[in-house]
DNA sequence: AGTTAATATAAGGGCAACCTAATTATGAAA
DNA sequence: TTTCATAATTAGGTTGCCCTTATATTAACT
């Protein structure tokens, strides 16, 4: 009947933004996280204080913003409601990637610990979420994984589909219409000059993505020579 | 991503919270509004305006509000929902009462009819909550059953628990801890003076229960010999 | 080193929902 | 009919989260 709001929905939204879009080290710009909430820089930095105030994240001026460990568990916790809610909504609902997805993000909100971990163990504490994205555990460590792009690769590369970044419905809808998901064999067979659209063999299917959604698609190279 | 919030929350929870405690064409108070949703008669009364400008009821100043047909859509729909999730929580993830209603005063409000629609049907297209209380149809046609409450029953007769008036969490968990529940059948056995505490004879034990609390579990008569 | 584009901050507002305190209107009962 | 509790309204605030416009600061590049 009340809802006591522990923490507010924008805040969670900013946490779950930031922890969406940080790479392996890299500081987060601001502007990027207005981006993606959709609103002004100035509305983005205020929050930042805050948040920064709350001992959530650290604001570098200039550089960007990277979360503390509270901000990193605090985020977990929002990461894996939502991905449990979308196993659920996937399995059992049998609802299609966008609108799982779009119903993820409000129900993220409003799972409290003993409805997220009950309904972990009614899933059968799942691993991933459907896109291939890990599902924090309950204590909300929470890995940053690495893995490469789709638009990394060079032609003549293949690889399998890790997982896709999941920051939008939008490309979730596309890339659900084009059956490319978690363990699709990939290879790339033609890069547009300018670093344009690439021409990838999805399992037996020839698909055109432009790089920008490539960039979302993340793979495991077949024959892992990298050296870090 | 974004949440389109149609209509506001707090909207919602006047509409659920005036169709919970209308009874059959009484005009509902505003005061008890305020109550129920534990804030000022002055916010209510505000917000009591504001439903109105909208079309969703109507108020007699003096005397209380009435839900318009489409506050009544609407404050079905929002019964719909919770009704729903609460048969989720209970049958799959085992939660108990209390939580299943707090859990699901959240829900109700994320829930588009889309997802509504899916656990409808992975539900079973249930007619009744854990408590007894119908679950409307999609098109939100709802019926204000009429029933007995506990509390009018006299020494001697009997019948059976239809349903439990939800409306607030507490006297669910007091309610599900003395395994009162649709179904059960009751007898009074004694009536304290001054209307006080009812000893009831519930499936076999007897149970003690104070006036507010019995006028909170409507029964179904078993000699139903009463004039309307 | 100097210019420019990106970033940050300051100042002033808006809106939804709440609040308290004080006042006025109503209707039911003495 | 007068009285009085209940109900409603008025006035003035607060908070969270967003906005625009304008100004200052910094990073980065020629």
């Amino acid at each position: 009947m009340k809802e006591l709001h522990e923490f507010a929905e924008s805040e969670e939204m900013y946490l779950k933004t930031i922890a969406e879009i940080s790479r392996h080290g890299h500081l987060v710009p601001v502007t990027n996280i207005a981006e993606r909430l959709r609103i002004s820089t100035v509305s983005a930095s205020e929050m930042v204080h805050r948040l920064q105030d709350r001992g959530l994240l650290k604001h570098t001026p200039y550089k960007g913003v990277r979360l503390t460990d509270d901000g990193w568990n605090r985020a977990g916790g929002i990461l894996r409601r939502h991905r449990l809610w979308e196993c659920f909504l996937t399995e059992h609902l049998e609802l299609p990637w966008k609108l799982v997805h779009d119903f993820a993000c409000q129900l993220e909100h409003v799972s409290e610990d003993a409805l997220t971990d009950a309904l972990d163990k009614y899933l059968g504490l799942p691993s991933f979420c459907p896109h291939g994205n890990p599902i924090p555990p309950s204590q909300g460590v929470l890995e940053v994984r690495a893995a490469t792009p789709l638009s990394d690769l060079d032609v003549g590369q293949d690889g399998t589909v890790l997982c896709i970044r999941e920051e939008d419905g939008e490309i979730l809808e596309y890339l659900d219409a084009r059956r490319i998901r978690p363990g699709c064999r990939v290879r790339i067979e033609e890069i547009a000059p300018y670093d344009g659209p690439r021409s990838v063999l999805v399992d037996e299917e020839t698909q055109v993505l432009g790089r920008e959604v490539a960039e979302h698609i993340l793979i495991e190279l077949v024959h892992d020579n990298e050296t870090e």
